[in-house]
DNA sequence: TGACAAATCTCCTCACCTGTAGTATACTTT
DNA sequence: AAAGTATACTACAGGTGAGGAGATTTGTCA
């Protein structure tokens, strides 16, 4: 959804084509190898866009090299960019991939559970180091909205840090637990529920 | 690819066919809607797994209704299975979508930033609630593992409510940056480089 | 000096994987 | 008959990886 509305608001600053979106995009989300996006995920949802009716293709420049396909903004999608302005980001809280590895760990027979956490454990302090000396780097006063960026990442990897230290301690205490069975469906016609 | 490895996981202890699949991962996740996978991925998913030879279909049961296909682990499936816990997972810190919609709210003309940031923190505060009942809900005696996981969204929560916070103090600040161009690259054969 | 090879950018295409949404058929219970 | 589960499939949207044809600059060598 993100580059979707991404493309829309940079064809609401100017009409543009699509290697120069791609450009404009990275630009915009900082720079130096945050979120790169593949050439594929620009042409594919550019022509979804169109589909939709949201962008509408105003002209093709050849001069010499391929064609450059320039897209503009319809009134249909300057109405889209503003709705997705006020409507509220809900977060992918569930699939984290940690959280479902550690489950199956629980399940399958001869895993080493600790191993498993101080893996993860290794995994974050790296990452965390890494974003902390991209921040030390990064130049507030030209780049304050990446530096706002990086703050937000940082805080997240402490915050999955220190949940693992509860894991880490309450191991014990987990791995008594049975592993979940799914809970069988009533079958067949549900009873007529009268009221409450 | 969290998905592809627990379905993995749930083979390894035991044969079984896709419906079935379903069922356990998403009681093996917490149940009560967390993480709802979708039939097709899951038929999708054990279709390339097979091809990747990671499990293999042993046995076809017809009892009455639709076939059901049985799948087993190979040793090959086995070890991919333990090689990904042997992996460290590096989460997405990238595409934040809030992110992006800030950017992209700066880009444009006459978004209104305190509305955006408004909106947000209220979803922000609705989820928190939201998980923050389910937490208290929960029984921490059978469900220990789902309880973990409900601390962390909801301490991820927290994080991204403090940095909206951080945000909207230096919203002025932000605003006063140009917005970032792409750097135009070097075109041509680069300078041979000597070495330093 | 002039020709040509090397490296890299510009712009777009294709094939694939992952995930979402909706559909179809058969069976089971009220 | 109605309603809903059990089981599977199809179609599409989002995202990744690889790559190809042409333009542009630089290095090199006769």
């Amino acid at each position: 959804m993100s580059v979707r509305y991404a493309l829309l608001g940079l064809l609401a600053q100017q009409p543009r084509h699509g290697y120069e979106l791609r450009a404009a995009f990275e630009a915009l989300v900082g720079g130096r190898d945050t979120w790169e996006v593949k050439p594929g995920q620009v042409y594919a949802t550019l022509e979804r866009l169109e589909e939709a009716g949201l962008i509408a293709e105003v002209g093709v420049e050849k001069e010499g090299g391929p064609e450059k396909r320039i897209y503009a903004l319809t009134p249909a999608g300057r109405e889209a960019l503003q709705e997705w302005f006020h409507t509220g980001v809900v977060g992918d809280h569930h699939r984290d991939e940690f959280f479902v590895k550690l489950m199956v760990g629980l399940l399958v027979e001869g895993t080493d559970l600790h191993r498993l956490i101080q893996v993860q454990r290794n995994t974050l302090y790296q990452e965390l180091h890494r974003f902390t000396r991209q921040r030390m780097e990064a130049d507030s006063q030209t780049e304050l909205a990446y530096v706002l960026f990086l703050d937000k990442v940082v805080m997240h990897l402490e915050a999955d840090l220190r949940w693992l230290d509860m894991v880490e301690a309450r191991l014990e205490e987990i791995q008594r637990q049975p592993t979940p069975q799914p809970e069988p469906k009533p079958r067949g016609r549900p009873r007529a529920k009268r009221e409450a």
